[in-house]
DNA sequence: GCAAGTTTACATTCATGTATGTATGCCTGT
DNA sequence: ACAGGCATACATACATGAATGTAAACTTGC
């Protein structure tokens, strides 16, 4: 029964990614064929191929509907709404992202991106990354740099290396916990490690 | 010219396991054929498969090579000629991981297993990976508690969240380093990141 | 001469992309 | 308001290419 209406169109679209997610989880996306994700979704390859170019236009489509972390937290930092201490600001950006990797779509999608995906293949998700990387250190140096002028960043630690443990923890947290998120609470661990890094780092 | 002397014939194995590191790191794992990695190597598909059974075996045989570095740390913290002060361990064994990382062997076969290959395919991997994980962890918790009823270690820091906050720190560093090596030189970021977490953990 | 080591040839599988078919929704003129 | 026409939203069929595994041939050390 073909053709449908717009909005059943969009639906099957959503239909696809959905599958695209569940199976690029189980199997990892360089093992999955079109047509699995298709029978997942209850189509044919044919829906696939109407609705995207080919397999990396349909991961870059999956990719789309989440936020990525590092843009999140930027997002965030610089919101103007948040409070004006920096090192506050920075806690409870970082907070949010732990809390936000804990929602299903985010978490599977996430697990796809650090564990089912060879990023050699998609070349432009490398640059996109390493552009939010970097836009993101910057923020965050930035924020460590006023911290420090404040007097509530601890003399002895460098807003530069700060940064780095920073992130180096948020990433190997979520690498670590995405793995196997059987091994241990995220929602616990996560906010105790980061409160207990900033609780460090002020002035004391 | 076909059969060589004993020697030679494990010359070629080693010479393999060279070219699929080469191939595996830009390429990706999936996308490399194993025709690709024997003219690489100078040989022909028939050498591989009188070398290792598939793809798989090859990949597992050219991990083989190379010291996981949780293994190595967990090696390095367990020895016994190691200073007694249990942070002081932890911290030299930090970072002699960090050391050998930018080996160029270490380093290829690193960024081809964060980067390169989706660890769906390889199961078993996945499994080792999360023994060692949980072994390494253990170890580290208890050097941590060592260290708190010394005094060494702050008391607002609890072992387990201490521990999990180091592990995170160095995966999260191998991560995002490894990924663009070019981008900043770990080799001076990594022993001040841990000299920084150390020196900010210990009772002062 | 036998077996280790390596090549070549071959059969098979499988995913991809495209081309074609087709039924339906939607729109437009009257 | 409805009939015709066209674009949409798929399904199906097919052609292609690439990678795999295996078997057979060959070549040389021991």
């Amino acid at each position: 029964m073909p053709k449908r209406t717009k909005a059943e169109a969009e639906a099957t679209r959503e239909a696809l990614l959905d599958a695209a997610e569940v199976i690029f989880l189980e199997r990892g996306v360089s093992r999955t064929s079109l047509e699995q994700i298709a029978r997942q979704a209850g189509m044919t390859r044919g829906a696939v191929y109407w609705h995207f170019k080919n397999k990396s236009d349909l991961f870059h489509a999956m990719l789309e509907r989440v936020k990525m972390p590092l843009r999140q937290l930027l997002d965030d930092v610089e919101d103007p709404e948040r409070p004006n201490e920096p090192l506050e600001s920075l806690r409870r950006a970082t907070l949010h992202v732990v809390e936000r990797l804990q929602r299903p779509r985010s978490r599977r999608v996430h697990t796809i991106l650090f564990h089912r995906c060879e990023v050699a293949s998609d070349v432009d998700v490398l640059n996109l990354h390493e552009k939010l990387a970097n836009e993101c250190y910057d923020t965050m140096v930035e924020r460590f740099e006023q911290a420090r002028e404040r007097g509530t960043l601890t003399e002895s630690v460098e807003p530069e290396i700060a940064t780095r443990m920073l992130m180096s923890m948020l990433v190997g947290l979520m690498y670590d916990w995405l793995r196997n998120p059987e091994s241990y609470d995220i929602g616990d661990v996560g906010p105790r490690m980061i409160n207990t890094f900033f609780g460090r780092l002020v002035h004391v």
